[in-house]
DNA sequence: AACTATAAGACACTGAGTGCCACTGGAGAA
DNA sequence: TTCTCCAGTGGCACTCAGTGTCTTATAGTT
């Protein structure tokens, strides 16, 4: 097991310093695997597709949202869970700055890998669209909705990583994304709500008025925006 | 040039057909240019890789889009012209419903194909959010905001795209996607300008009060507003 | 120590994509 | 008409990504 990682991380730092010194294309497989001192068949054990090789482990990570994502209280507003699961992949990339860096200086220069990485960006927003339409309701005028709020998700994600990783890697991305979504998402809740205000309040008597069936998380919400 | 245009267009049939009636691993660039009649060099001389084959070139209406948008008149919201830019990518599909069906029944099943089309769709993500920054400002808080905008966009237009499309592409697309682009823009373009609600006005007499350097669409939105 | 599962090596094979050179048919100039 | 030019094409040959399959090594289990 321990094994298994170190071969898959020598995999990738060869990978990527071979990339950066002489191209993603002018670089075989077969001297990435003689750089980690394996065998070539071994890399597509690691590594479906040459691409990969430079790339966290997205399958993983979205499998791992996808577990964070269903397990989530019903109570738990949504937007809520999807911003949590945004600042899961971020971490991704915030575990290791150096490697993400150089990652980005490809990503950047080889359509190959940039098209990969958008792959994998979307495959996150598709997960976050299922989410949001089992919690937040399947009907039409939403799944519209909710796919934009997915993308807006996903697009703050890249810009705020994207702004990070320029900057070298530097500072607390994780903070810097909290802030960026709750700032968008602020902008998008009311829309996605179809209320443009907040109900009024009075006194210390608070009367819910709702529809049997109405998510326990929305009741919950305007509960906690009365206090 | 006449020729030219039958030998891709027998191309793409050709790979339609084989794609959809054996599956596109299982199909080879031999066998498309065999059933077409031509070389399977000459495949590689009309399109980069496999997956172009059953694409419309969306590299020609990307360059079609990008003229459109920077000959815009800076009278013009740039949101309408982005729109407008929107509307030209779904005629593409449109004027060949036929094929678009054919099309979007691969790319739901092929991952390849998949992947190959969000990469293009990306591609005029980009180039909505560069026009943006040119005409709207390219300053931090607006940045994202035009990143934001133009997944919304792209996200609209997939959605009214793929809906037509699993609706056998009967129907007006370009209508349906001019009204979910007003609803969805509608609702966002408050948000991107900072005001929640338009200025109030009074009687017969207009009087405009801007900065020096507001750009003139948004003086031209403004007024036409207010009358 | 024997057993088993899992990772890795070895090797052959298919097929995508490229470079290069030769060919052809049609448009335009002499 | 004849010559010239050239864009589009055909035909190889070649590299290399990715896969199937069988064999070997190693680590953990009993």
């Amino acid at each position: 097991m321990a094994v298994r990682r170190d071969v898959r991380r020598s995999l990738t730092a060869a990978a990527l310093d071979l990339f950066l010194a002489q191209g993603f294309d002018e670089t075989t497989v077969d001297q990435i695997a003689e750089a980690a001192g394996v065998a070539r068949r071994t890399f597509f054990r690691h590594f479906r597709v040459k691409e990969d090789a430079i790339f966290p482990d997205h399958d993983a990570v979205l499998r791992e949202i996808v577990g964070h994502l269903e397990a989530a209280s019903p109570l738990v507003p949504p937007l809520t869970a999807v911003t949590e699961a945004a600042l899961m992949v971020v971490d991704t990339y915030a575990t290791d700055p150096e490697t993400s860096v150089k990652r980005y200086e490809l990503t950047r220069r080889v359509p190959s890998l940039r098209e990969h990485e958008i792959g994998a960006t979307s495959r996150y927003q598709r997960a976050f669209t299922a989410f949001l339409n089992e919690r937040d309701g399947a009907d039409e005028p939403r799944r519209l909705r909710h796919e934009v709020i997915s993308a807006a998700v996903v697009t703050t994600h890249n810009h705020v990583l994207r702004a990070w990783l320029r900057g070298g890697g530097t500072g607390d991305v994780r903070a810097e994304l909290t802030e960026a979504l709750s700032g968008i998402l602020a902008g998008l809740q009311p829309w996605l709500d179809d209320r443009d205000r907040p109900r009024e309040v009075e006194d210390d008597v608070l009367i819910v008025v709702t529809r049997r069936g109405t998510p326990l998380w929305k009741i919950a919400q305007e509960i906690e925006a009365a206090g």
